[in-house]
DNA sequence: CTGAAAGCGCTAACAC
DNA sequence: GTGTTAGCGCTTTCAG
């Protein structure tokens, strides 16, 4: 490993002149630049970004906290993170807290504040108390796609309008034609995904509000899973099976209900539509491809870069809540128009 | 930010004491060690990471080089390489190469050697070179289920024999009776996925040997995704309208193979048979759920990250080869016995 | 058992 | 323009 100090010899100038030349720092002469990359390149010189980090107070790095890697969303969100983040000369750590708030904890613990000056947070079994701790001790803390613009959670954070999706998908059921729409939600009644169905329920109040009588007993909230959607769908096709479609608070749980419909001989969408809301990369690759309601996760991961960055740069006084755009209908081929009565 | 010199003067002893007592080096008084630790949790102390690094020499991070997080099959494999390292203490940084080998050696360029110590390498674009010079500059390279164990590449890697993967897929094909064998190939016919084929080549042979000469012009190589499947299927059954089964080199590419078969009406798997390799998470969610050859992933990447960090620790002379367990048959509902003619 | 001191490789004032 | 001088926070001999 050549270190600064051996590309100075070697060049026969002193460190802090090489420094200056590699960082375009400080007024450094034409000739003794072309010394100092001269003996750079002949060396294979490259600086130790530890001792940068150190030198510098900050590191080039950025945590994302997710609570499982292995959800097919958050790839397709870390892909965007560490594009951004090495736009921006920064490195990527993946923590993955395995749905253990134990293992979020102690990663936020040992990162935070040395290792790496930002952390991005996605949906991962975190308590709230630790991330301020967090913050407290230097860190820059950013909520990625927290779900409810209109309730800032106190902390930075990229928003995402999910109770928009929400409506937007309970919207194209009504237009299709629909009454009887039976709901999965991925998460507890006031669990994150809470806001969609709220999404739901206020498409379903604008368009006729008797419609939310029964809504209650025809709601699922299940682990936000394959699994989850499958079971749940038999479960709310025996008790009401009347029903005409599905609204689905995310498309993981979704392809639970094309395989349960399948199952249950149901043709979808002649007999059941089935909307999801996220717009991950298998939605187009279900069968039949999902119709479900995107949501811009590319645009928020860039935004959540962007905003941990600045925070590092310049604490702000006010933790700055950012919406990220608009969520958007994808008709694909699991919805249709509210079969016929046979 | 409270350091070991706040840490020490609070518990009225020096910066060494503290990192003795914290590292549990040297012997230090059990009374002393009882100040210590007051003032640590007191003061809320956390060591520097970035310093300590510096001092000792090695950063706790490894870096796994990937061509796309969004490749299904990656998350899977880093969500163990996580785990691992976790578990030794070291954090991951994920390193995306977007398919761009410019990137890729950016990477090892700026990471190797002084942010992180290890860097796991999956087929991320790469050049050789890249990572021999990477190797010479003190940086600990891997090969990640590198694809033939028989054909160590001068560089330390963890091997899966996908060769006895492709000859298992095949043999359970031959088992259910299909002679007419299509092939898939998620590569360029010396890519990396060229020894699967092999393996199927190898249980042709074994079976009978006039079935390989049809072979060539049944077989497609192509990108190793959904759509390449997609494609690919339909070609291959308008040139043999005959064929009973498809061998896909890997699954990703299998699941558009299903989709095809769909669309061209036939059923899987009474009309068409299909199997893949790899056994990747959707695979048991596909409709039908895919007969695949399981690979050890798991195991893979928790020898990976064992080798990479034995290396840092002592390098050794050959780079060794080292080979995961064996790949097993899963067999799901995609494969069936050979139609029977008429 | 505990303290003093040097140094990891780089940056950043400030002198020259 | 370029060199000097201190550190960044921690580890690690080596004394005492």
């Amino acid at each position: 490993m050549t270190t600064l100090t051996e590309v100075a010899h070697h060049a026969g100038v002193t460190p802090a002149t090489v420094s200056n030349v590699l960082r375009n720092r400080g007024k450094v002469g034409a000739a003794t630049r072309e010394r100092v990359l001269a003996a750079v390149a002949e060396l294979g010189y490259r600086p130790n970004l530890t001792a940068r980090a150190l030198a510098e107070g900050r590191a080039p790095t950025l945590a994302l906290m997710v609570s499982s890697i292995a959800n097919p969303f958050y790839p397709e969100f870390a892909l965007e993170a560490e594009r951004a983040a090495r736009r921006h000369g920064h490195f990527l750590l993946v923590c993955n807290t395995d749905n253990d708030s134990n293992v979020g904890s102690a990663y936020l613990d040992r990162i935070a504040g040395t290792l790496s000056q930002g952390v991005l947070v996605m949906n991962a079994d975190l308590h709230f108390d630790d991330l301020l701790k967090t913050q407290r001790r230097g860190a820059s803390v950013v909520l990625c796609m927290w779900e409810k613009p209109d309730q800032p959670p106190g902390l930075p954070c990229i928003a995402v309008d999910f109770r928009q999706a929400g409506r937007l998908a309970a919207q194209h059921l009504l237009d299709l034609g629909h009454r009887r729409i039976g709901a999965i939600v991925g998460s507890e009644p006031d669990g994150v995904q809470a806001a969609r169905y709220v999404g739901l329920v206020d498409a379903l109040r604008d368009t006729d509000p008797s419609l939310i009588a029964t809504l209650g007993t025809e709601t699922a909230y299940v682990e936000d899973n394959v699994e989850g959607g499958y079971a749940a769908t038999l479960a709310l096709l025996d008790a009401s099976p009347d029903l005409t479609a599905i609204f689905v608070s995310n498309d993981f749980p979704a392809l639970g209900v094309l395989h349960a419909a399948a199952d249950r001989g149901l043709r979808v969408p002649e007999d059941l539509s089935v909307i999801g809301i996220t717009d991950i990369h298998w939605a187009r690759l279900a069968r039949p491809a999902l119709t479900t309601v995107a949501v811009p996760t590319a645009q928020a991961a860039q935004m959540a870069v962007d905003l941990v960055l600045e925070l590092i740069h310049a604490p702000m006084e006010e933790p700055p809540t950012r919406i990220a755009g608009e969520p958007w209908l994808v008709v694909r081929q699991s919805t249709g128009p509210v079969p016929r009565k046979g």
